[in-house]
DNA sequence: TTCGTTGCAAACATTTTGCAGTTTC
DNA sequence: GAAACTGCAAAATGTTTGCAACGAA
């Protein structure tokens, strides 16, 4: 296995998404570290988070409307998905936890690393706009 | 609603689907399709598919390797996703049912229309592969 | 005849990659 | 100094779409 250096924009690419509740997407990363760093640029977010995802140390928990959306919180947990508005958030799900997965794979002889369970529908926001007759807003994620 | 008429390819597009447990790609539904009729359009299949979705008819199950997998089983249940071949099948979960839904509806006021669980990790083939040190194979779908 | 459906190819959007310059060790 | 990392832009990939021809009602 090759050497990792360290590098500065590496580790605040994975400090924004850690810093974020949001599960962004690729382009949002970049879009806030190319205030910082004037000469930022796409590739190094998706380098990174490729690496990232091989580490372990993120996680890809949707695709949503063709752009994948990221977590860096890793620890087992579920996540809402608006259909409506594209928001991704955290929900507590009971019995989906690592138990599950070593039941999988005792069931079915494969090697489970992990598990992801999405719920999708329409986030009571957008319920609330949906009554009221608004037009369909995309969170700027 | 505009109405919806007939079409042979439509019907032949959702029968290739369910007929398989592969959990294929479009591409693969196409290719399929595409040795009966030799003038057969990749686009039909993804303006079909969308068109099935959103009936409901079909679900798209997880995104392997930047392409969709699809099912036409929705019916609640729960798959195994092997990221060495790729391979996409069905696992029986316990918990994970419709009840789960309504309970995450009502703790956070969103409407839930379906959950999607999915383990991801290598598949017993491949772990058997790997021990005598085979080389990767990508299952074709 | 009307309008939904398709083939085809071009357009699109996201992600990946090659290369030359920069940074880390 | 060697090798990892990056910016940039081009390439690759999967998916969508516009349009004219076709097919169903």
């Amino acid at each position: 296995m090759k050497r990792l250096n360290f590098s500065k924009k590496r580790d605040a690419v994975l400090k924004v998404l850690c810093s974020t509740k949001t599960h962004p997407t690729a382009e949002w990363i970049y879009a806030q570290l190319k205030q910082e760093y004037p000469d930022f640029s796409l590739g190094t977010v998706y380098r990174n988070l490729a690496l990232f995802k091989k580490q372990g140390l993120v996680v890809a928990v949707a695709n949503v409307n063709g752009q994948e959306r990221y977590d860096g919180v890793t620890a087992s947990h579920s996540h809402f998905v608006c259909k409506r508005c594209g928001s991704v958030f955290d929900v507590e799900a009971p019995g989906a936890d690592f138990e599950l997965d070593s039941r999988i794979a005792r069931r079915y002889g494969c090697e489970v690393e992990r598990h992801n369970l999405c719920f999708y529908g329409t986030c009571s926001r957008c319920r609330q706009e949906e009554e009221s007759g608004e037009q369909t807003k995309n969170v700027s994620v």
